[in-house]
DNA sequence: ACATTTCATACTAATTTACTATGTTATCTC
DNA sequence: GAGATAACATAGTAAATTAGTATGAAATGT
């Protein structure tokens, strides 16, 4: 029951957009310079989170990326989500079926567990956290 | 973010447990078969069970394992911390110093989430949930 | 043209997870 | 006391996941 680094290395360089001046975008290599984050992994997280509009980028020279929404709109569930990072358990998959033909009390409590832990991560925005600085 | 299958095992085995008759002891191969489990799996886990008193064992023939606790004192989080599952970042743990000598609010923010995690597992106790049954 | 930067895919080393295998020790029943 | 049963203990292992790296293409500002 860990928080991914791709999580959190996604919540350390949205903190740093969020700080940045709003007008120019910040590119992956100024924001891992400051971060002491892995370039090329950023890459790729970032281009997961644009495809959920938490960033947007602008291309080429002088390009980089922007907050696509306000940080008190910004969750850790977002970007958990966008990360693809759910919860849920590792036996009682939707898919796997393991308590076929079963009453399976434990689905309903995963569920139960789930519901809470997204509304309890959407109430952590990045306003919240870059409050700390 | 997911429940391993440690834990749903382990919570599976400890409710078989609870719904048998307290009187005499479950043995492992029994546990499995109703509720079909590994059974050298099962073993390894109700041995750490055992040294967190969640269960106590009877040695030898006609032995097997009882709670060691009441259902109302067991708790998710409980079963977690047995088997060394405990909430935290994977980046920022306590003797990686990722942020060395940086002001790092992160350690805060995952601390501050892991105490709700925590209390919010140690709310769920074992007798809410064989009450689904 | 050229430097910069995002975009996209493929690969890989290390770690973790979810087990299995093998053998030992303790206790009950006959 | 012999044998069956079941916990105890450690080692090994296959598959999956994680946390990256490598390589190259496409877009844009100067």
């Amino acid at each position: 029951m860990q928080i991914s680094s791709q999580t959190e290395y996604a919540l350390r360089a949205l903190a740093a957009l969020a700080l940045a001046e709003h007008e120019k975008p910040l590119s992956i290599s100024e924001i891992c310079k400051t971060q002491k984050l892995p370039p090329k992994y950023i890459e790729q997280i970032f281009r997961k989170l644009k495809k959920t509009g938490l960033v947007i980028s602008i291309h080429g020279s002088k390009g980089g990326y922007k907050l696509g929404k306000d940080i008190s709109e910004i969750s850790l569930r977002d970007i958990m989500a966008s990360l693809g990072e759910n919860f849920g358990s590792s036996v009682c998959k939707s898919n796997t079926n393991y308590c076929i033909g079963l009453p399976c009390i434990y689905e309903s409590l995963w569920d139960e567990i789930g519901k809470h832990l997204n509304s309890y991560f959407d109430s952590i925005k990045l306003d919240y956290i870059i409050s700390k600085y």
